[in-house]
DNA sequence: GAAAGTCTGTTGTTATAACAACAAGGAGTG
DNA sequence: CACTCCTTGTTGTTATAACAACAGACTTTC
């Protein structure tokens, strides 16, 4: 895993991350495939990346029944919330779905300034912060779009925000219908379905990942 | 508005903060009522932190339909979301349901060490970075909980969190019935009903906002 | 180019949530 | 106390989403 192209410590060089590495005391450790990694209830004030392998992120109703939350990719950071959070213990656990390997950094270390004053570490918040504010725009929008009761409005919402993200009313999904069911919260087919409605109702045209949001509709 | 009381200035002293200010070269504006404090599509740096009245957060659809995402009230801090991502166009609007006065940071300022290199603002970016992980969790905490396709599975989700908080089986919500539904994106009526069978099926007890979740489930 | 696998769209049935309308129980006020 | 207002719970009807099962199109692989 090459450090300067994660979210983290984008816009830094090789040469300056080993430096920051240092100056941040940070530590890489590796764990077997289901070895848990951060468990539910801890406290944690580290950030982890994750190099090499991938991850899981679980959760546990009181009665033991466990639901997958997402997955953490080469590169990508987690944990971030509880660390930034202190004294908040986490509702998750983090578990090794793979051999692994993470490299932690202890969130106080990471925003006290260093004595050295150096100038990487300003980026290295401005990074932390950015990935914080990410995280959080896509969580938003996703409650936006699944905050419709019907299909059609959840699909609408979605659409809404691609044509304004594109410009266009035409724009291409980077979701094969499954995705998008999960990602709105429905039932693929029938999703799929509705999808079929609307063409019929001359709201939208598509075709496999293109989709077309009908002019005619702007001026109703 | 005391600013010590806020989210971003906690555990900031009211002398700090007035040289902390002056040191970010923060600016007040007032809006009247039903004025735009920040309009969709703009990119702004700001920080807002509303000091007095009331403000809306909505969103337009590509046909002009607007619906209400939430409200800014007195200490609270907005479209810091946007501010930390540069160059990201913000998705929604603000404004002014009262008349407001805002008071409105560089987040290049909050996170650029000043040349005083003061204490104060190494306790400012953490604690802006908290505010930013606090939104992230509860955000994720609302996908969780509405993840379910089924009322029931939703109140399970919910109340499971709830337990887990207080320690307890026993704990209080703080919200009503109303809340609650809207909340987990349900009607509060449907999800009355669901109550009252879970209660007759064994599953919990309750009394207005107090809720029991029954022993017995724990051993099923 | 046949076979297996994946993705998408379609249909019919069933479960369930939304909706509307109302009753009962406080809380607060004149 | 009578009054209104607000919250909560209940019921019946209707709309709609989930679910299951399958057909056709497209990929991938040998």
């Amino acid at each position: 895993m090459n450090l300067s192209n994660t979210q983290l410590f984008r816009g830094l060089e090789e040469a300056e991350i080993t430096s920051l590495l240092g100056c941040l005391n940070a530590t890489t450790r590796s764990f077997q495939k289901g070895e848990v990694i951060l468990s539910e209830g801890n406290i944690t004030e580290n950030i982890g990346i994750l190099l090499s392998g991938l991850a899981v992120i679980s959760c546990n109703d009181i009665w033991g029944n466990t639901s997958i939350l997402g997955h953490v990719a080469p590169g990508s950071v987690f944990a971030e919330v509880y660390a930034c959070i202190p004294g908040e213990p986490m509702l998750v656990t983090v578990s090794a779905a793979e051999d692994t390997s993470i490299l932690f950094m202890n969130v106080g270390r990471v925003l006290a300034t260093c004595t050295n004053a150096c100038p990487f570490h300003t980026r290295l918040v401005r990074n932390l912060l950015t990935v914080c504010a990410h995280r959080n725009l896509q969580l938003s929008q996703r409650i936006q779009h699944t905050s419709s009761k019907s299909i059609r409005g959840r699909l609408m919402s979605y659409f809404s925000e691609c044509a304004k993200r594109a410009g266009s009313n035409s724009f291409l999904i980077p979701y094969n219908r499954q995705q998008l069911a999960d990602y709105l919260n429905v039932d693929r087919s029938t999703m799929c379905n509705e999808l079929s409605k609307m063409q019929k109702d001359g709201i939208i045209e598509y075709s496999k990942n293109q989709f077309l949001l009908k002019d005619s509709l702007m001026f109703q």
